[in-house]
DNA sequence: CGGGTTTGACCGGCGC
DNA sequence: GCGCCGGTCAAACCCG
């Protein structure tokens, strides 16, 4: 990408609004690539302090797709998957899905994931297509950082269900504002060279989670 | 041969 | 002003 003018004068007029909608989801799946019937191309992988593992950095590779996709382990639940998307695709699935057939497709996106609509209007599942709603204005005040906590149980039939959890959205809320719990207890001695110390995590965040994961 | 994945380096933003 | 962290791009390699 070429930002820069011929003459040295760049301007930079891009308006970035960053509107985009971001959806977190919690996978709970021994493998990080779980197949949400798009095609992903990893761009990148990097660790990030406060985590062991290291965050994987995908992006759509269909045409016109600004959708990326971040997929990250827990670092306190080797099973549970935290996957961010991040914006919207464009285009319909490419159905890559030859083996199964319609459980995991498009289809199911949009049929299940309306589920939970009882009171929290704050979330709502855009995650997959723009197909259904969601046309409006996202430039509403309120709501600029649409997030929303789902969990998903990849069976081995492909089915990928969604629970939203109230609870855990709360921890995640915050989560994605502001990483406060994992910011703790750093070393400015040691920074960078050393893992993480496990720990004291008084929070429950992982005791809820763990219990909600793991619960059912 | 093509596509995708992997690894390293670079850049930008934020905090101190 | 400097340092740190996160994020993205690019080149090379591997697999299908």
């Amino acid at each position: 990408m070429n930002r820069k003018m011929d003459g040295g004068i760049d301007i930079t007029p891009v308006v970035k609004p960053i509107r985009e909608p971001r959806v977190v989801v919690q996978t709970v799946s021994e493998v990080d690539i779980l197949d949400d019937g798009y095609r992903w191309r990893k761009y990148g992988q990097k660790v990030v302090r406060g985590n062991p593992n290291p965050r994987s950095y995908y992006k759509c590779t269909n045409a016109g797709c600004p959708v990326r996709k971040h997929v990250e382990r827990a670092s306190h639940d080797p099973k549970a998957v935290i996957t961010t998307y991040e914006g919207k695709h464009n285009h319909d699935v490419p159905t890559a899905k030859t083996g199964s057939h319609d459980t995991a497709g498009p289809v199911a996106m949009c049929g299940p994931s309306r589920i939970r609509s009882e009171e929290n209007d704050a979330i709502s599942l855009d995650l997959g297509v723009g197909i259904s709603s969601v046309p409006e204005h996202a430039s509403n005040e309120q709501q600029q950082l649409h997030s929303e906590l789902v969990q998903s149980r990849p069976q081995t039939g492909g089915s990928n269900f969604k629970f939203v959890q109230p609870t855990m959205m709360a921890y995640y809320g915050a989560l994605n504002g502001s990483m406060n719990q994992y910011v703790s207890r750093e070393n400015p001695s040691e920074g960078r060279g050393v893992e993480i110390t496990p720990l004291n995590h008084s929070y429950a965040f992982p005791q809820s989670m763990g219990r909600i994961l793991t619960g059912p």
